[in-house]
RNA sequence: GGGCGAAUAGCUCAGUGGUAGAGCACCUGCCUUACAAGCAGGGGGUCACAGGUUCGAGACCUGUUUCGCCCA
């Protein structure tokens, strides 16, 4: 560190050290098997991303468990990677591809995976580049990817496993299916939305001629495909036309009325016309009955040759042209508007078809029971705590998870078929032919979801299924942290796979973080333009400023919304920290030594109390994952206690005193400089690590130094109490000067009184200090019977009374009117703490430490009262 | 329909049963040789509402209102 500019410039400091601290190899476990383990594997983030303030504030919540543990001598790890993300990345390509004139059909498979591959060598690594540039300490010799070699194995291993248990199936059922996408999707990747809608009721005729049935629909195109009508077998209006036949409208096909018990008499007419390719209740009622599967609606969203003379129209012309062929024949009943949810694609927003479709499911409630049981025998832990329900709430209500997808990019499934003989072979390694009759194999063209790898992070990297050392090591990992916006997606999944492959939880605690809005609390999305990327806040404020803005004020499991005034605030921080050491080394010579001897000097033993409270607090806090509160703690100490309080002080004995009171004083700023750097080192490790070197006598690292210890022989609970006369007594002769507008830098004359000895001698002990920081010209000390000028302002303070002496400048009836207001007020509180040490239920049911401390509330206040009414019958 | 969360200073938010806090904004005065990205002083609150538990509730319990999210 260059001490001469007073200004903390990041730019010039963080670059240097992350390469530092990377070459040196800070960042790699110390693969001890005797130390206490501590493991965090990175939320892979995809390949195709950019970072987001969500990512910076995940990884800023890891760097600082992961720096805060390393310090504590834990062997720990921290383990980056990232994720292929399936569909995403082939959108990605597919855009490319068009820009450039090509398309994927055209090029085929294997040259389409090709070139992602070669796209994702470009561009896949940058985004752990902008991790770093967080200063992520991140174990940069094991970085994983979803698709190496040996996470790809194990996903195959994975997927023979659970199909041989008959935890995997393939079948015909409706899926999520995206027309633009072109693939199914799980349940989850669909995101519900209340929409405007129309609920038509459509008249449907009797094979027999008497009269018709009435059915009530959203999707009126989808008639095309139906196969029956079903009503509720008690509904009154309906019930005698069960086991009739209907004449399908449009089609002439011929249906059959069932009675069907799922059927809700409430809804709609009472009767719901039955699509079983097109809807999931209907596939399920289609299922009861036996009744035929009528695609009209195909993958590309538009009618199939089934649909008749609608075939080739898209979904929705085909729903305007239904209705009016209906309309036309005299067959719709009614119309009336509605608002209903619909289902969309997460990845492209478009409407989702439900569709028949052949698919592989992964049959999720054996493996959910186990999970379940984790977490509710607190094997693994949430926190916030709340999560818990949430995530027992889904796993009670889980469903099959549709796991195939009809892209290239990703894991294929090791499903072969032979079609001269119509078997399936699931197998780790591609068989050369049919066991049954010795044909020709195809390999299943269809991927994995990308989360069901995602599912197998935690142990994966680690090398399962091979007996790794690492694996050894670090399995169970530790904490998971992550936004609580996908514990389905990927937690709840991890807990399952974890337990069923390697018999043991994958973390001990799931961390999870909120979302981080924009300062209107809208979510950020690349419409809106309303989000930032974290690397320019990086450029313009530091990376710094940029951790502690995001922990500062925030707590575990809330949402965050992020503005340029609070990174500004987060700079403004770390220049105030370092222009604190600049002033301390400033005043360093070369040539001085550090004192470690314990100083009995109240203002140095007042700040190493202050500071080992702060350890304490600090420690407790990170070790509960209140990064917020623990930022805060060290926020405050530094900013108050160390720079408002303890540096100027300092001042007194650097300036004025002999060698060895001046190297007492520089000696405890070094000291307990050195600590706080290293309590602040975990949110803000730059711009102390660039401090903590500069110090006199320390190490090769902050990062390698241990983490602080309390060290209550440098404290004393005395010297506590006097700095809070001490201070008392140099706020209200502040208060007093800035009351009759005397410019700061002007000295003027201080009368102190002292109520007893003690507060006499308390402030006597530090009176250079209290002339300072007073500015005062001059101290007077006059014990409580002393002489004290009648003319001039006064204030009460903790331990008596202090007296400006300014012939003229006093006005008499603004003083009374001050000291007035300042009685009520003490007299409000006086009666307070009286009324609450009168009720003996409190004198016996509050603890002692409570009692005692409202006690010596009520004696100072009542002694602060009398002094207030003094003053004031002085001045009558 | 079920579940979860939020409601605290003008704004954004912390708050772990014991005298209501921070940052920003606001008012007054200061370029006091660490820092104007700063210093000193100040104003500003029925902790959404109503009950309850407790010696004591912003916090715990019950209900209500408003807003947001998740699931179906």
């Amino acid at each position: 560190m260059s001490p001469l500019s007073p200004r903390y410039s990041p730019a010039d400091v963080e670059q240097k050290w992350y390469q530092i601290w990377r070459q040196k190899g800070y960042f790699r476990p110390r693969e001890n098997p005797q130390r206490r383990a501590f493991a965090v594997v990175m939320p892979p983030p995809n390949v195709t991303g950019v970072l987001h303030l969500g990512h910076a504030l995940n990884n800023t919540w890891q760097d600082i468990l992961v720096r805060f543990h390393r310090m504590r001598g834990d062997n720990t790890l921290w383990l980056p990677g990232t994720d292929h993300a399936g569909i995403h990345t082939q959108m990605k390509v597919d855009e490319l591809l068009r820009q450039q004139g090509r398309d994927r059909r055209t090029l085929g498979r294997d040259a389409f995976v090709e070139e992602v591959w070669s796209w994702k060598e470009q561009y896949g690594g940058r985004i752990l580049e902008q991790v770093a540039r967080l200063g992520a300490s991140v174990d940069w010799e094991r970085v994983r990817f979803t698709l190496d070699d040996g996470l790809s194995q194990a996903v195959t291993d994975v997927f023979v496993q659970l199909y041989e248990e008959g935890l995997l199936y393939r079948g015909d059922y409706i899926t999520n299916w995206c027309p633009s996408c072109r693939t199914a999707l799980s349940d989850i990747e669909v995101e519900h939305q209340e929409e405007p809608g129309h609920l038509t009721t459509l008249r449907y005729p009797l094979a027999s001629g008497a009269g018709a049935i009435l059915v009530a629909t959203t999707r009126p195109e989808t008639m095309l495909g139906d196969t029956a009508v079903a009503v509720h077998p008690d509904h009154p209006r309906w019930r005698h036309l069960i086991g009739e036949t209907v004449r399908l409208p449009l089609t002439g096909r011929l249906v059959p009325i069932v009675a069907d018990a799922e059927v809700d008499p409430e809804y709609g007419t009472g009767a719901v016309k039955v699509t079983p390719a097109h809807d999931p209740n209907d596939f399920a009622i289609g299922d009861r009955h036996h009744l035929e599967r009528i695609k009209v609606i195909g993958e590309d969203g538009r009618m199939t040759e089934a649909a008749g003379r609608f075939q080739g129209l898209d979904r929705y012309q085909a729903r305007q042209a239904v209705l009016q062929a209906l309309a036309e024949d005299g067959m719709m009943a009614a119309q009336e508007s509605i608002s209903h949810s619909v289902g969309h694609c997460e990845k492209c927003a478009t409407v989702i078809e439900p569709l028949l479709s052949r698919q592989w499911f992964v049959r999720v409630k054996p493996l959910a029971e186990p999970a379940m049981e984790a977490v509710r025998r607190g094997d693994v832990r949430f926190v916030p705590e709340r999560f818990e329900k949430i995530y027992m709430n889904w796993m009670e209500n889980i469903h099959d998870w549709c796991v195939s997808r009809q892209i290239w990019w990703g894991h294929r499934i090791p499903a072969y078929y032979c079609d001269a003989c119509a078997s399936l072979t699931v197998a780790r390694t591609a068989p050369a032919a049919c066991a049954q009759c010795g044909g020709p194999l195809r390999q299943d063209e269809d991927v994995l979801d990308t989360w069901f790898s995602s599912a197998l992070w935690p142990f994966t990297t680690l090398g399962w299924p091979a007996e790794s050392r690492d694996f050894a090591l670090f399995y169970p990992t530790s904490v998971l942290s992550t936004g609580y916006d996908i514990i389905f997606y990927w937690v709840a999944r991890m807990i399952m796979q974890g337990i069923h492959f390697t018999g043991q939880k994958p973390f001990d605690t799931v961390l999870l973080h909120g979302l981080v809005r924009d300062a209107e609390g809208r979510k950020m999305s690349k419409s809106l333009g309303n989000g930032v990327d974290p690397l320019e806040v990086v450029e313009k404020y530091g990376a710094d400023a940029l951790r502690v803005a995001l922990v500062l004020g925030s707590a575990p499991g809330n949402d965050y919304r992020w503005s340029w005034e609070r990174f500004e605030a987060g700079s403004h921080f770390a220049n105030k920290v370092y222009n604190a050491l600049r002033f301390v080394l400033l005043n360093w010579s070369p040539t001085d030594r550090v004192d470690r001897t314990v100083s009995v000097y109240p203002a140095d033993q007042w700040i190493w109390t202050r500071l080992n409270d702060t350890i304490s607090a600090m420690t407790g806090f990170l070790e509960e994952f209140e990064f917020g509160q623990a930022a805060r703690s060290i926020y405050d100490f530094l900013w108050d206690d160390y720079c408002d309080w303890y540096i100027e002080m300092a001042k007194t004995r650097i300036r004025l005193a002999n060698p060895a009171e001046r190297r007492a004083a520089l000696s405890t700023l070094v000291l307990v400089a050195e600590r706080a750097l290293r309590l602040l080192h975990p949110v803000m490790p730059f711009v102390t690590e660039e401090l903590w070197q500069a110090l006199p006598e320390t190490g090769e690292s902050i990062m390698l130094a241990p983490w602080p210890e309390p060290e209550r022989e440098r404290g004393d609970a005395d010297a506590v109490e006097i700095f809070r006369r001490v201070a008392s007594l140099v706020r209200t002769g502040r208060n007093l000067r800035a009351e009759v507008n005397l410019p700061p830098g002007q000295r003027v004359e201080f009368v102190v009184r002292a109520e007893d000895a003690d507060a006499m001698a308390a402030w006597r002990q530090l009176e250079r200090e209290v002339s300072d920081l007073l500015k005062a010209s001059a101290m007077t000390w006059v014990a409580e019977t002393g002489a004290h000028p009648p003319r001039a302002s006064a204030g009460v303070c903790l331990g008596g009374t202090v007296y400006l002496p300014l012939e003229g400048v006093v006005d008499l009836e603004k003083e009374r009117m001050r000291l007035t207001r300042a009685r009520e007020e003490t007299l409000r509180e006086a009666k307070r703490l009286v009324r609450q040490l009168d009720d003996p239920q409190f004198l016996t049911k509050a603890p002692q430490a409570v009692v005692a401390k409202t006690q010596q509330a009520r004696e100072e206040t009542m002694v602060r009262l009398a002094r207030l009414e003094e003053r004031l019958r002085d001045l009558r």
